[in-house]
DNA sequence: CTTGCTCCTCTAGCCACTAGAGGATGTACC
DNA sequence: GGTACATCCTCTAGTGGCTAGAGGAGCAAG
């Protein structure tokens, strides 16, 4: 049947916002669809489809760029998947160092919240936490 | 003593970057400095524990705003310290919100790596997962 | 025919920096 | 004194992944 929807449908079906789809087209994410007489988009199934795919990638935390080859690759459904699974890898790796950073961080600050007997600035444990410059120099989370 | 530093040396004892540092200053979260005769900053000793407390907060992921809000706290140090606690505590929230999206995260990623049997793309679960438009529809982690 | 919704393009803004151009200053060595 | 080189200065523009708004055109219902 492949009926075609204008961008707000789109918009509602796949729950990529509206100027998100537009932004998707301007950095050729997203084929750019074809064109009611009145200059209006018109997605298809497919396209609904590819933005499903955008929308769940971006949720997992896939950059763009990743999602541009992940999207190259399900295109090509004869090819080996091993650089598919390579950027799961990479990404499920990175996720697993923002947890720990995030754990570490989440330590420290509960560390501070809790020992805060919440009287003056001038006792509170917060701000000394903070202005202690005795920590390593590690990165930012 | 109050011996002062160029902005290099500033950079290198607290850890942040020199046009980070000029960034500071330019966002007026760092007060600008004297400066000598040939026109460049010189960073006393109050500086530097200015910066190191700025580093330490991003660090441990305060917004620049949270930041300008307990900087200005440090500096009256009889008042109350409920709004530094308010704002670690909200912030303590906010971290253990973006744990949990992660450890979910975390585990959708890893249950595709994990069935990825790694042959074609064609049954590769991690395209096929990512295709999959069945899901809820939530927030970015 | 007018109201009100959706759509169009285009530009600018968000955060917290980072990169680079193009030039001035300071220091070490000869 | 000269010269090589590091450090500093200001300024503009770019990053990622959108989001907001201006200003206008198209379209369906009453």
């Amino acid at each position: 049947m492949m009926q075609s929807v204008p961008i707000g449908e789109a918009a509602r079906q796949s729950g990529v916002k509206v100027p998100t789809i537009r932004y998707y087209e301007q950095i050729g994410l997203l084929a750019a669809p074809p064109r009611t007489e009145g200059n209006r988009r018109l997605y298809d199934a497919a396209d609904l489809r590819r933005l499903a795919f955008i929308r769940h990638a971006r949720e997992l935390g896939f950059e763009v760029e990743a999602i541009r080859t992940l999207l190259t690759l399900q295109d090509n459904p004869n090819q080996s998947c091993a650089t598919a699974d390579a950027i799961a890898k990479a990404h499920l790796a990175e996720v697993d160092h923002r947890i720990a950073s995030l754990m570490a961080l989440r330590a420290e600050l509960e560390r501070m919240v809790t020992e805060c007997a919440c009287g003056r600035v001038a006792e509170c444990r917060v701000i000394e936490t903070l202005s202690d410059h005795t920590h390593h120099h590690g990165k930012l989370a």
